[in-house]
DNA sequence: AGCACGCCGACT
DNA sequence: GTCGGCGTGCTC
């Protein structure tokens, strides 16, 4: 027995001294061991939360002082000094607990997810000061142009404004400026730090609902009110009005005083929902991507640290960003996978934003026309409330869906539309409206063969066959960057000219479509097309202006757009997304699929969908048709509850990865030998994993099957410690997994 | 994540 | 004889 304070005592500590205080830092950085103790150094003061300044080797990091007792144990010799604070907003003790969190339920190291949310260095650093101009003291000159009087007549005495700004209210240009800062009228000043977002404007009347969009509205509203954790399932097909129903929330949360948080599964497609947020608003939103410059994601991240920012829209890196009080979060799309991060931390944003909010005392809202079958288990046990907005009048009926059998109506030869898909579409065209052709699949072919031998051109370093870029002359692997010339002969017999493309890409689908309709104004819309948010906006923007009669895309063309001129959507392969064993290969083909099909009719005219298909009589393919998606939901769950299959358990990835396959293998195999036998736990494996080569990696899976009581974390963490493996093999946990990794 | 320390090939 | 390749290991 330990006697009291015995613990508490430094083993080199002398009797009557008392030690210096400590407090664990966690740094940004992947280290498995957590937060390091440091040295709070005489005349500093250290709380949890603060951003610090520490050493660590022969560098200097900032990290956060920590929650928790520092190590007794540590030696006082290794202990260093904290280098100072900075000066920015404190990690919120929500925010803190949010990142143990995430590293505890994905099995990361909390200082890689803690590196999350800290994605803007230079937002720790107070915000630069700006320079602008000030009216030169003793007054202005008696002759002056009209230009520069103008400038002088723009600046009150003692003001100061940036240059631009000043050559806009003048309106001169911004030479004139610049001459009259030569000629000693105009002297540097620095610029009052300014707010950098504008606050929505709330007292702006929203739009007019519907009664049922009202009494959603209003659910929401008063969940908001309630300042307390709750989550909402909304649902309802396009057009149905979520967005503006969600608004109405996003709104009541402003009036709280508390921030409010929208994650999109990618903002770089959102030019139309930003420009209803600023029909809602009258302002743009704060943006969070990972393609902002590092100037605007350090302002933002600042500004949303010191509370500035009251409403942003986001990716799922969003989820992390520092908010002093999140009132409401609200997950759009909830049902897409771009919503998982598979590299790094794995983590499943809208899983995650439940957690945030549960934390943060917030209401989440998820939304969907086809919500995932997880979401609808948590509707069904009670844990999620769950509001359904009925097809709204005014609006045309929702479009008419039929699978188009291929064995009946197959296309000519070499070609991939069928007669009866083709003439659809010259009849649209004729009406004058615009139709749409979706194919989820980049490049001009996805296999190239040789017909004198049969070689198939793949990937040297995945499993997985090379995609022929036809504009690009080129062949690419879509898993990693390898890109090589479309050889003239066979790299295997050697055969000329015998290299053929099988099956059809976007690339393969505009070819056709071009000799069918040449006179037809086509765009075409995938990733490589549209590289940005401004190409997205210009490309929607062309769409609705009807300077287009065709649109030729991949899964782009799915996300949320709003064109009123289309009104036939033809898939031109509706089984694509059915094949491999993925477990939710059918949920996600029919999310897609419908979110496709709402593309067709919204305005006047009714819509029409074409599927292809060689299967019209799967679920999946009858769910479209009959518009019956609980149906589908259901019988899904009835398939996957026997097996405990998630949502009915759950489900962990090991995949073990490495440079020399027979490595790879003898590691799958241990860890096999060591996997944990427990009541309610199965482990199944080691597999191939889906992709069983990539970027030259052999990769071999394990699943971890258990029962929803498991706590599959420590499971887990205990397995991986009986297991001793070469540091050249790699060990990826994936809880939760989506599709393949 | 960096950065050091470690032991084996082509240069002054 | 030295510069340097990046494999392994540590940072409170």
């Amino acid at each position: 027995m330990p006697l009291p304070g015995w613990k508490s005592s430094q083993p080199n500590q002398l009797p009557g001294v008392a030690s210096a205080p400590r407090i664990p830092v966690l740094l940004p950085l992947p280290l498995a061991a957590g937060a390091y103790d440091y040295r709070i150094p005489a005349g500093l003061s250290v709380a949890p939360g603060d951003f610090v300044v520490v050493p660590l080797g022969g560098r200097e990091l900032v990290g956060v002082a920590w929650d928790g007792e520092p190590d007794p144990d540590l030696s006082e010799r290794k202990l260093r000094d904290i280098a100072g604070v900075m000066a920015a907003p404190p990690m919120t003790a929500t925010l803190r607990r949010f990142v143990a969190w995430v590293a505890g339920y994905t099995l990361s190291a909390p200082g890689a997810v803690l590196r999350m949310a800290m994605s803007s260095p230079a937002g720790l650093e107070p915000p630069p000061a700006r320079a602008g101009w000030q009216a030169a003291p003793g007054g202005p000159p008696t002759k002056l142009t009209p230009g520069r009087a103008r400038v002088l007549a723009a600046l009150a005495p003692g003001q100061v404004r940036a240059g631009p700004d000043l050559a806009a209210a003048a309106g001169v240009s911004p030479g004139v400026i610049r001459g009259m800062a030569d000629a000693g009228l105009l002297v540097p000043a620095l610029l009052p730090p300014g707010l950098a977002f504008d606050p929505p404007d709330l007292a702006r009347p929203g739009p007019v609902l519907g009664p049922e969009q009202d009494a959603a509205a209003a659910a929401l509203r008063a969940q908001v009110a309630s300042r307390d954790f709750g989550v909402t399932l909304l649902t309802g097909v396009t057009g149905s009005g979520k967005t503006e129903v969600y608004l109405d929330a996003v709104a009541e949360c402003l009036r709280q005083g508390r921030q409010a948080l929208v994650l999109l599964p990618e903002i770089a497609l959102s030019a139309q929902w930003l420009e209803r947020f600023r029909k809602r608003f009258g302002v743009d939103p704060a943006l969070w991507h990972s393609e902002l410059g590092s100037k605007t994601r350090a302002r933002t991240w600042r500004a949303v640290a010191e509370g500035e920012v009251q409403v942003l829209v986001g990716a799922r890196s969003a989820l992390f960003l520092p908010f002093p009080d999140l009132g409401l979060i609200v997950v759009d799309e909830e049902h897409e996978t771009a919503f998982k991060q598979e590299e790094g931390v794995v983590y499943h944003a809208r899983d995650m934003a439940v957690v945030r909010a549960r934390l943060a005392k917030a209401s989440i809202v998820l939304v969907s026309a086809t919500p995932s079958l997880e979401t609808l288990n948590n509707v069904e046990s009670g844990r999620y409330h769950h509001l359904d907005l009925p097809e709204r009048h005014g609006a045309a009926g929702m479009a008419v869906v039929e699978a188009l059998d291929l064995r009946k109506f197959p296309p000519e030869r070499g070609r991939f539309l069928s007669p009866v898909l083709v003439e659809a579409i010259k009849k649209t065209l004729a009406r004058g409206e615009q139709a749409m052709l979706f194919l989820n699949r980049r490049g001009y072919a996805p296999l190239t063969l040789c017909r004198a031998c049969g070689h198939r051109m793949r990937c040297p370093n995945c499993t997985a066959w090379l995609v022929e870029h036809r504009a690009q002359k080129r062949l690419q692997c879509h898993h990693c960057g390898h890109a090589e010339p479309i050889p003239p002969v066979c790299p295997e017999c050697n055969a000329p000219g015998t290299l053929t493309p099988v099956g059809p890409g976007v690339e393969r689908v505009v070819e056709e479509a071009t000799a069918l309709f040449p006179d037809a104004r086509r765009i075409v819309m995938a990733s490589d097309t549209i590289p940005g948010p401004a190409a997205a906006a210009a490309a929607a923007a062309a769409i609705s202006d009807r300077q287009v009669d065709l649109i030729i895309g991949t899964q782009i063309v799915a996300k949320g757009w709003h064109f009123p001129g289309l009104t036939l959507v033809g898939v031109v392969d509706a089984d694509l997304g059915l094949a491999g064993g993925d477990l939710r290969a059918a949920e996600r083909t029919l999310q897609l699929l419908h979110q496709v099909a709402g593309r067709a009719g919204r305005a006047e005219a009714p819509g029409r969908v074409l599927m292809q298909t060689f299967n019209p009589d799967h679920p999946v393919m009858q769910a479209l048709v009959s518009h019956d998606f609980e149906a589908f939901m259901s019988a899904e769950a009835a398939g996957r509850r026997p097996g405990h299959w998630p949502p009915f358990g759950r489900l962990a990835a090991l995949v073990v990865s490495s440079e020399d396959e027979r490595e790879a293998d003898r590691a799958a195999r241990d860890l096999g030998l060591a996997a944990p036998r427990a009541e309610g736990v199965e482990v199944l494996g080691p597999a191939p994993a889906p992709l069983a080569l990539l970027r030259g990696r052999h990769r071999r899976r394990l699943l971890l099957k258990a029962r929803k009581d498991v706590q599959v974390q420590s499971l887990i963490r205990e397995w991986l410690a009986r297991v001793v493996l070469p540091n050249s093999v790699r060990v990826q946990v994936d809880v939760d997994p989506v599709g393949f990794m």
